[in-house]
Order: C-alpha cells, then sequence, then structure tokens
RNA sequence: GGGCCGUUAACUCAGUCGGUAGAGUAUCUGCCUUUUAAGCAGGAAGUCAUGGGUUCGAAUCCCAUACGGCCCA
C-alpha cells in the first residue's frame, strides 16, 4: 500500500512537468512569511473584511499543503509555514484550467501561491488564489491530520514529521529556542563574550563523568568527547578574557533516561574578579528574567506543581540538608563517619553503596537520593565538601569546604557553581587526590591536568564559574517530563539485526 | 543491569473465549461554489515487529530476540 501511494505521487510529479512551467523551481520569491501575514491581519489589530477587499492587497506565499477541501467548482486548502497556517481558495471559474489540476497536488506537497487577501463568511483570513506554484511534491504520504503522529519511537527518529505535524512539538522547540537566545542576549548584554573551546580533548578534565573515546589517525592519539568545557574556559580567563561564556554540548558515556542524553547542552560561563555568591545572584536574575521573557510570568507550572522563579530563592548548606533528611529516616548521628554505619544505612536508604565510599561522599550521595527529587521551588544547595570538589575554591577559613552551589529546580539540579581554585600547587595537589580515587576504581575521577596547572601560575584572578542545562531549562519552561522531548534528535539504538549485545 | 507495558493498513486505533483481519483519516472513482476533522456514494489497501513452539486451527496462548515507553538500580 505504501509503495502504492508513493508510486501515485510519483506519477503526479511526472505530470508537473507539462502541467506547471516552472514548477519544483530553485527559489521561490513571497512577499512574507505566513506568520508575518497573520501578525499583520490577524494580530493585535485585526484587518476588517472591508479593508481586506478595498486594499486588494496581492501577496505571494510558500508552505507545505496540509489541509484540503475540495467541493466541486471551489476548493479551501490550509498552507503551513513554520506551524503558522494560512487558508486559501480556489475558485473554477477564476483559475479555469489550472483549478483542474489541482488533482496533481497531495497533502504534504509544498507550493507557492500569489493572490489577495479577504475574509470568508466565517471570517477567516484567507487568499484568493490568484495563480500558484508547485514547489515540491512530498513523495509520502503525511501522517494522520487529527491525531498528528502519536509513535513515540517515530517522532524522534522522523523528528521532521513530528515537526511539520505535531503543533505542541513544534512550539515546545521554538520555546527551547527562544530561552536560548534570550540567555544568549542577557550574557552578552552583561558583558559576557561568547566562545567556542574544543570538543576534542586529550585529557576529559572539568568534571567527573566517563568519557566517550576516539582516535585520531593522522595523529594516532587517543582523543575524549569533552565531558566540560571547564578547564579551557578558565584558561581563557588567565588569558585576560575576564567574562566569558559558552552554549554547546557535553557528551557524558553514562545510562540515558529521561533527564540524561548522552549529548546535552550546557552553558557554561566566568566571571573575573567574582564569587560563588555573585554569581548566585546573577542566576537568580538571568533565570527570573529569561522564564518572564518565555513563558509569560515569572512562575510556571511543571507536571501539575508551581514554581516561582522570583527572587530570592532559599540558600541551605548541603551537609545541613542531608542530616536533616538523614534524621528524619532515624538515621544516628554521625553513623556515616564508620565504614560499617555506612555499609549498613546506604542501601537501606536506597543509596549507591560504592558512591557513598567516605563521610562526605556518604552525605552528597545521601543529599542526591533523599533531598533532591523534593527540591521543586528554586533553591541553591552551598557549601560543599572539598573532597568532592577538586576544582573549587575553599571558603575563607575552611579547610573542608568550598565556595560552591548547585541550583534545583523541579527535583532537578540545573545549575552547579563555584568560586574557582586559582592557587596552581593546591590544585595540583587536588588532582593527585583524584588520581588516588581513579587508582581505587573511581571511574568518574579527574585525570591531572599538568598543562592547566600551568596556565594557572600565570595568574588566574579571582574568578566565579557555573554550568547551566539548557535541556532541563528547556523541560521546565515547556512542562515536559522526558528531555527527548526537548532534544530535536534525542539518541536512540539502531534498529535491526545489525545492532549488538 | 532488573521489572512492567507496548509493537495490527501510510497515519490514529479496535479486535471478546483460540475459529476466514476491522473502523476512521489519507489514497482512488463519481457528485458537490464559503468549507474548516466539509459532506454523500463506491473501490482498493495487511510479513498482525521478528524467529520458534503449543494446537485441527494463533493477531490472540508459551519461549526467545529486536526496538520503544515507564519505573527501579
Amino acid at each position: 500500500m505504501e509503495e502504492e501511494l508513493v508510486s501515485q505521487r510519483k506519477a503526479k510529479l511526472a505530470a508537473w512537468k507539462d502541467a506547471f512551467p516552472g514548477s519544483d523551481p530553485d527559489r521561490y520569491e513571497t512577499t512574507a512569511a505566513i506568520a508575518g501575514i497573520l501578525e499583520k491581519h490577524d494580530g493585535a489589530k485585526k484587518s476588517s473584511a472591508e479593508a481586506l477587499a478595498s486594499a486588494e492587497e496581492k501577496i505571494r506565499v510558500a508552505g507545505r499543503l496540509v489541509a484540503f477541501r475540495k467541493m466541486g467548482k471551489l476548493a479551501f486548502a490550509h498552507l503551513s509555514e513554520s506551524g503558522a497556517r494560512l487558508q486559501l481558495l480556489f475558485e473554477k471559474r477564476a483559475l479555469g484550467e489550472a483549478y483542474d489540476k489541482l488533482s496533481l497536488l497531495d497533502l504534504g506537497d509544498w507550493i507557492g501561491v500569489e493572490g489577495a487577501l479577504f475574509r470568508t463568511r466565517t471570517g477567516e483570513l484567507t487568499v484568493k488564489v490568484e495563480s500558484y506554484l508547485p514547489l515540491r511534491k512530498c513523495l509520502r504520504p503525511l501522517p494522520e491530520k487529527w491525531h498528528g503522529l502519536q509513535d513515540v519511537e517515530q517522532r524522534y527518529r522522523q523528528r521532521y514529521l513530528d515537526l511539520a505535524i505535531n503543533r505542541e512539538s513544534l512550539e515546545r522547540f521554538q520555546r527551547r529556542f527562544r530561552a536560548v537566545e534570550a540567555i544568549r542576549r542577557f550574557m552578552i548584554n552583561s558583558g559576557y563574550v561568547e566562545v567556542e573551546t574544543p570538543m576534542l580533548h586529550s585529557l576529559a578534565g572539568g568534571a567527573a563523568a566517563r568519557p566517550f573515546v576516539t582516535h585520531h589517525n593522522a595523529l594516532d592519539m587517543t582523543l575524549y568527547m569533552r565531558i566540560a568545557p571547564e578547564l579551557f574556559l578558565k584558561r581563557l580567563v588567565v588569558g585576560g578574557l575576564t567574562r566569558v561564556f559558552e552554549i554547546n554540548r557535553n557528551f557524558r558515556n553514562e545510562g540515558l533516561d529521561t533527564s540524561h542524553n548522552p549529548e546535552f547542552t550546557m552553558m557554561e560561563f566566568y566571571q573575573a574578579y567574582s564569587c560563588a555568591s555573585d554569581l548566585i545572584a546573577f542566576t537568580e536574575r538571568m533565570l527570573s528574567q529569561v522564564v518572564t521573557e518565555v513563558c509569560g510570568a515569572a512562575e510556571i507550572t511543571y507536571q501539575g506543581r508551581r514554581i516561582s522563579f522570583v527572587p530570592p530563592w532559599p540558600r541551605l548548606p548541603l551537609r545541613e540538608a542531608a542530616k536533616k533528611a538523614l534524621g528524619e529516616r532515624h538515621v544516628p548521628d554521625g553513623a556515616w563517619l564508620n565504614r560499617e554505619g555506612r555499609e549498613e544505612w546506604a542501601p537501606r536508604l536506597g543509596m549507591s553503596p560504592a558512591k557513598a565510599s567516605t563521610p562526605e561522599k556518604f552525605l552528597v550521595e545521601a543529599f542526591e537520593t533523599l533531598v533532591e527529587p523534593e527540591l521543586w521551588q528554586p533553591t541553591f544547595i552551598t557549601d560543599y565538601p572539598v573532597e568532592v570538589s577538586p576544582l573549587s575554591r575553599l571558603k575563607p577559613g575552611s579547610d573542608d569546604t568550598v565556595d560552591r552551589f548547585e541550583l534545583f529546580i523541579g527535583g532537578m539540579e540545573l545549575c552547579n557553581g563555584f568560586s574557582e581554585l586559582n592557587d596552581p600547587d593546591d590544585q595540583r595537589a587536588r588532582f593527585k587526590a583524584q588520581m588516588e580515587q581513579k587508582a581505587q576504581g573511581d571511574e568518574e575521577a579527574m585525570p591531572y591536568d599538568e598543562d592547566y596547572c600551568a596556565a594557572l601560575e600565570y595568574g588566574l584572578p579571582p574568578t566565579a564559574g557555573e554550568g547551566l542545562g539548557i535541556d532541563r531549562l528547556a523541560m521546565l519552561i515547556t512542562d515536559t517530563p522526558s528531555i527527548r522531548d526537548v532534544i530535536l534528535f534525542p539518541h536512540l539504538k539502531q534498529p535491526g539485526p545489525q545492532s549488538r549485545d
């Protein structure tokens, strides 16, 4: 059947050549985009039927034919472009032979039309078509007009169909694009410059994660897809770029679920002469402004629950939050200080024992397991243990706590920021400690980056830096529970017998 | 990695107790000059995800595999 439908359409395409001189052109001049036409005549000020009739404005628009209602010597159609739809009227009386050739069109075809705007009896803005030109045939039938494309797998694999047919999907992505644009504008207005740093690293540093490994043939060397741009961005601060940001992909070779895609988009930014609390205030301002701009209000609904972005947002020290949650679960105070206690309580609390191998890691893991999913309103968690923060600067006067924060919204980690460690010798000691953890089997421990330490020896001014998860922000502002629905082409397995294990 | 669920026409979905595979949309043929999920009449369209098994007989029951979804680790 599908082949039959395709061959029917191919036959019609073959007939275009004679029926429509100039069809399938290499370009088509329009007077406006459909969204612009609608904005002008159906927007805040609606053009009346009389005004349209007396103006007799000739327009040329193009789009994909998505609905067609033929009734004898008169036909209505809808042309769709970037989610905006405009009705067309074809009349046999006006078009003559060209009207009969409409049978060579199919739903899904791209066409251009020329005509004058008017309003129908029901008041809908419509183009009275005077001429039309087929631009490109749609050889395969489009999904159903009413239900759209429902098959989740097909929506991911053939996102173009999802975007062409499912208006909610297109609108979700448009909102994401607007948010990225608003963030970029906010950063530039705040005196930042946008940069691009390497995606191929010889050392996968800057975060605790397993990298993808690849190989450079000409250099015959192992390279890693970056897990974070951090160490390169800080080199730029050493070089005098005192406010830099990068919006780009990171790659982490880990499991995938509704909040993790192997490649994800982050904005990372660094601000000299600043500490973590400066970035907390900066983040509050940025996100409340971006959300207000994109969603129309500083309050949103995520999965049925309100989230307010109106600052200020609460700050809560990590150990305090973890200890409170542990107390509520009747874990004796300090039970995590010895190995026996950790090995007893970690499994009972649903925590990964491997990730709770020291007192500090136990508290961090307890926080992530017990507290994080409950942090619905924007909340800054502060005062992280130095043990899990090898790139952060110690709080003034402390030897075990760094000046670091993470922002949680809707039960998800959205941001991670800290005052940057700029003492090269301390940094070397931290890297050394990471290597010891790696030797003990921690696959996420950071590699020793001497080149970065050398850069620090030229002087990194006091600086704070932060990473912001763009995909997760997109989930929040589009009320989407799965990261795959805010990523255009989420990673899926290859189907069929070629896949192994 | 574990558990549960799903996979039927191009699309959206039914399919009862195991007994010849169904509808709507799209498509094709007629009719139709203000429709908008247009309408009316008629036609065509299936590797029931894949591979085994049970059975006289399997979309349906059993096993395995692939892909997807949700939950857990």
